[in-house]
This record gives C-alpha cells, sequence and structure tokens, in this order.
DNA sequence: TTTGTATATTTGACCAACAAATAAAATAAT
DNA sequence: ATTATTTTATTTGTTGGTCAAATATACAAA
C-alpha cells in the first residue's frame, strides 16, 4: 500500500519502451499474446521487488500501454490471481499479494496426467523427505508429540499390519513435529502419487512383499531413547518394502 | 485422442446436471464465475481419469453448458494452459496434456511476496532434501559420477572457502547422482530463497558463523570409501552453518 | 490413389457495453 | 466547522458479438 503511485509510473514507463520496441505486441511463435503479458508482468514484479501490499495500475492502463486487448489483459491477470500472486476487488483495484507456495502444485498433482517418470520421481521424493526430516525431528520433539505418537500407535487395530489411513495417520503426526507447516502440506500432497504408484509396483512384481519391517511402535521407541542415527536406520528399516519395489 | 467422443458426451451431461442444480451458475461469495469454472473443469478431468491427449469439448460448448460467457472460460481455460493441463490448436480444438509438476512453484518462488514463515519453510526443506538424498546417491553412484565431482572439487579456487557458485555446483552434481530430475529441479528452484533466507540470518546474527565444517573434497572422499551412515554425518557437519543459523 | 481446392469449424484476439461495488467528491445536516 | 448523506466516477466482473488465422473435413480433379 506504500510506494504505489511511483510503481505504477515505473511500470507503465517500462510497458512504454517494450510496447515500443515491439511497434505493438504481436502474437510469437505458438506464443500466446496472454503468455506473453504473463511474462511481462511476473519479470516486472519480480525486478522490481513488488511486495504484497503494492498496489498495481489498472486492467485498461496496462492493456493500452502494452497495446493489447483488455481480455487479454485479464485472462493474464487470470492466471496470476489463480497463483495467488495479485488480488482484486471492484473499484479499490488489484493488489499484490501473498501466494499460497504449494497452490499451483496442488492443482496439477493427479496421477493420471503426469508422466510416468514424474510419477516415479515423487515417490522417490517422498522416500527422501521421510529420512531426510530425522535431524528437525529429534530437535523438535517434545513429551507432548511423544504422547500423542503412542496413543496413534495404541489405537491401531494391528500393530503388525497398520491400515493405510492408520500408516498415514502416524507419518502425518511426524511431519507435524517437524514445526514445519510446507514441508508437511507437501507430503501431504505428495501421498495420492506415492500410494498410486506403489500399487502399480506391486501389480507389476511378483508378490507382495513380505511386511518383515519395523513397526510404528518401535519408531516411537526409538524416537524416545534413540539417537538421531537410530531412528534413521529404523525409518530406513521400515520404509524398506518401498525401496525395495524401486531395487534401491 | 482415443474416446473422445464418449468424454465430450458425458461432460455435457454432468455440466447440464450442475447447470440445472444452479439454475444458471451465478457469482459466489468473493469467488468469480472464472474460479467456479476452473475447479469444474479440473475436477471433472480428475474424477473422470482424464489422460493426456483425450480431447475436449470447445470453448462455445462449454460456455453454453455451464451457462457462462465464453470469456470467462476462456479465463479458466487460460490457467489450465499456463499450468499445462491443456494444450489447443486452432481447429484441432483442445486436447488433455502433461502439465510440468513444478510449473505453478516457479511461477511464485519469489523471496518478495512468499511469507516470511514460508521462506523459513523453505529453508529448512533444502537442508532435509541434503539429508535425505543419502539412500539415493550410494545406491546409484557410478564412477563416472565421483570422478566429477572430484573434477569439481579441483577446480574450485579455495577447497577452504568454496564460493556461492562453486558450492552451487558440487550440490547440484549430487541431486543429479539421485538420477531424480523432478528432485534436482525442485532443489534449483529452492536455491534463490534459500540463500535469500540465509544471507536474512547472517545479517540478524552477531557475526559471520566460522566456517569449521567438513568441505567438499571430505564429502567426496566418503562418498567414495564410506558409508551411507557416514556420508549422513559429514553432510550434517557439512551443514552446521545453516543448521546453526536456526538454532537446530 | 493421390493431390489440390473449397468449406466449415475452432481458437486467438479485439471491441463495446453494462452491472456491481466502492472510493472520492459533492451536498446536506447538525 | 464538522459530520453525515447522497451523488458521481472509476474499476473489476461478465456478457455479447466480430474478425482473423489455422486446419480438419469433404469434395473434386488428376
Amino acid at each position: 500500500m506504500t510506494q504505489s503511485i511511483e510503481i505504477v509510473r515505473s511500470i507503465l514507463e517500462k510497458k512504454n519502451t517494450m510496447a515500443a520496441k515491439k511497434k505493438g505486441l504481436k502474437p510469437l511463435n505458438s506464443v500466446s499474446m496472454t503468455d506473453r503479458v504473463e511474462n511481462i508482468l511476473r519479470d516486472y514484479f519480480q525486478e522490481n521487488a513488488f511486495k504484497p501490499g503494492d498496489s498495481l495500475p489498472g486492467e485498461l492502463e496496462i492493456a493500452e500501454k502494452l497495446d493489447v486487448s483488455r481480455n487479454v489483459v485479464r485472462e493474464a491477470l487470470s492466471r496470476l490471481r489463480m497463483l495467488g500472486i495479485i488480488e482484486s476487488r471492484t473499484r479499490r483495484g488489484m493488489i499484490m499479494a501473498r501466494p499460497d507456495i504449494l497452490g499451483g502444485l496442488e492443482r496439477v498433482m493427479n496421477p493420471f496426467i503426469l508422466g510416468k517418470d514424474t510419477l516415479n520421481d515423487v515417490f522417490e521424493m517422498r522416500l527422501i523427505l521421510e529420512m531426510g526430516m530425522a535431524e528437525f525431528l529429534f530437535a523438535r520433539k517434545t513429551a507432548q508429540d511423544i504422547e500423542e505418537l503412542e496413543e496413534i500407535v495404541a489405537s491401531q487395530t494391528s500393530i503388525e499390519e497398520p491400515t493405510k489411513e492408520e500408516e498415514i495417520r502416524f507419518h502425518t503426526k511426524l511431519y507435524d513435529m517437524t514445526g514445519n507447516e510446507t514441508f508437511t502440506r507437501f507430503q501431504i500432497l505428495l501421498l495420492p502419487v506415492f500410494e498410486h504408484v506403489f500399487k502399480k509396483y506391486r501389480k507389476g512384481k511378483t508378490n507382495t512383499p513380505p511386511p518383515d519391517h519395523i513397526h510404528h511402535d518401535g519408531l516411537v521407541k526409538v524416537l524416545k531413547t534413540g539417537t538421531v542415527n537410530d531412528f534413521r536406520n529404523a525409518m530406513q528399516t521400515h520404509l524398506k518394502p518401498y525401496f525395495d519395489v524401486i531395487d534401491l
């Protein structure tokens, strides 16, 4: 809300030079006008350190300075609005906003449209996250956390073979304990793809792998009394069925 | 390109029921029509397992069945096109496509507009990735990889204090060695924010931390002759300056 | 069968207009 | 003079229509 006027003025100058250089923005090789306007705006925001609250020129002003129609500008702004980069209310105009860093990821996390390689990558990334969180877990765990974990384990119908929901609940609690909300949300986004890929692997392989891994109660015990390295080893064993299907 | 006709037919039926239920889509509480159309389309793609190559109804058809203007539909489609969920060429119509899973993330990874908490989360996440990649590194490393790492280290002007570029080059090679392209690209996206946050931390703290950590040559040696746990411990020590600023 | 042509369709881009909301200005009331 | 109310003007949201460019499709010609 601060330096709005100077910002508006500077964006217009920039646009003038751009427009002048191109003598009227024209669609490029298979790149639509909307694509170009979107990129121009994002680049400009970044280069000039636009911050949430800063106000933007109106749609018409942008359209005129870029020498494109208001519709094209609106299509580009619609994209930025979806990502949360800008917000707009009638008459109040548009302002920069704080995007949800994972909003874009959430919209494409669909096992049916992602490529096979990408799906495998996601599967592996969740394993990497599980193995990498140990430091944070030990640095930030509390007695309360351990208690909750023990409750989760105690409520499980079978310690030998927890259901998918129980498995998820347990691991999500672990992520929570890192105190890193983005990290937690990130893994929740990965989960559906993780499950999807694992199912496919098990179909492809001969039999279902024997569940000879360390169970949740074991992990809690190590978390309670063991060391960081103990925990990592325990987690690696716990994840063995998943490492196995990718022959790691 | 396969079941296009049935898909078209079914999407239209769905839209009819939706439109009928709402008796003409109307803007909801601070939710634009474009938002709603975007969500309707994405939900529909997911629920009906749309795959890349499947063809979609035309803009006009969607607009009519949803009882909104073509402009609103185009703004929604513009968003999906940005994410890579759909592609469209004149007369050939629109088809489902393979989105870049990190495209949305790339567009919002801007230190100036993300919240302070989110920036901290990103900083921590990179540390988690570095600590979690050990299994993959040891499972997939090759002699060639080790050679390249040694070359990178040898080319460094000072082993004691590698430049930021040298540091990045070394670590990026490590990510490459995991064979996980998404993982590699992910960390490259995190890097600018990581550097940005680290700079802010160092300004806030008293002095620059003494560089008494394990250097790249040490990491390579462990990677060559040590165990996975050796490497993790070495990496933890190598990252100590970063763990220190967050008091971990 | 192959090639070339005409037609029709679909997306890309533009323009004009109005509705809804509200900031700003003008006016009225105290 | 200050406050409250009304009016005005501006900005985004949404609609409708038009035109251009590209290209499937059908058809005609070789």
